[in-house]
DNA sequence: TTTTTGATTTACCGATCGGTAAAATAATAT
DNA sequence: ATATTATTTTACCGATCGGTAAATCAAAAA
């Protein structure tokens, strides 16, 4: 009753998925790649995963899980005099910089749903747009004045340079980008 | 000897190369879908350009020739006491809000060429590069200090909103940011 | 008018795509 | 040991991909 190995097989196959997802984009990943990096035969991933569609959708929860829970979740220096602001801001980018993985995957269809209509898409698509607005709220929070337009101005500039090759956009040139735009 | 009807054809297919790649990734794109735009058969792009990774090539061209001609072309205001950033900004923006396409087209494979090393790709980078850093020049003209990492973020958020469907970054939201980072 | 050349279409190729059926394997229950 | 169930593989499907060869059509040259 209780699954035996198949458990693992599917976790191991999801990860597979985040890993091609992040250097490729969907229409560029094959069920073929993600087999391979999950040394297992294609077929299988159909045991586990109804459709390529399905599989993208899992891998697309679990990285805003893993974004959300670093960003939003307990900091270390809660309750102190530091801003909530700047606290999320610090977690952001050093999510950024540990979990780039996650960050290139959400990038690289974060606009797909504006042309696809099906029932995945668009639930991918509330599901980016509530986090945008999770930023928005933050901002909010401190600023009494958040548009919905600079949250999303936020994660845009993150995003980018999620892709961009380790190195290119150091963090701390970021982080005072955004701060400045923060400020007035 | 001078072409015939040739080029009026050629050049049909070449828009319609950059309506598609403006709408739909390279990958999604197949050269069937750009024949249909072009009301013409699959074969017949053949007759006129080499293969799909070259078409691209033209079309991510003609889109710079028209983004950096309305962007670092002559202004409007040229020589009023209007400072150059403010001048480019304002092109930099009329562009996006009447040209959509040609930024779209762009933003969809700015990051494509860190995986590919082929020939057409590393010179399409090349161009992105170019582009970039005659923004770092502009802005370092003025304020003196331009990191190209500034520059980069701000092609990166401008080419952002130019795949969120219309209206949902005001272009006068856009240059607030852009106009904030620039400041101190 | 006939011939030549440029332009376009029809018919097709091998490779790869997402996905399925069914057989083979491996582990558990009886 | 045997039957049952969960897991994995082999073999394949139709559709679509980028691309090619060759036939057809249309316009200019002779």
């Amino acid at each position: 009753m209780a699954t035996r190995m198949g458990n693992k097989t599917r976790q191991a196959i999801l990860e597979a998925a985040r890993e091609a997802f992040a250097s490729k984009s969907y229409a560029e990943v094959s069920m073929e790649d993600i087999a391979k990096i999950a040394h297992v035969k294609k077929p299988l991933i159909y045991y586990y995963f109804p459709s390529k569609e399905d599989l993208f959708k899992e891998a697309w929860d679990e990285a805003f899980r893993d974004l959300e829970d670093k960003v939003f979740g307990p900091k270390e220096e809660e309750g102190k005099y530091v801003r909530k602001v700047k606290q999320f801001l610090r977690a952001y980018i050093d999510f950024l910089r540990n979990d780039r993985k996650s960050l290139r995957l959400i990038e690289r269809e974060k606009n797909k749903f504006y042309s696809e209509k099906s029932k995945n898409w668009q639930y991918m698509k509330k599901r980016y747009d509530v986090f945008v607005q999770q930023v928005a709220d933050v901002i909010a929070s401190e600023t009494g004045n958040s548009s919905p337009e600079f949250a999303r101005a936020i994660t845009d500039i993150v995003g980018s340079s999620a892709l961009l090759p380790e190195g290119q956009m150091s963090p701390k040139t970021l982080e005072l980008i955004i701060i400045k735009g923060l400020k007035p």
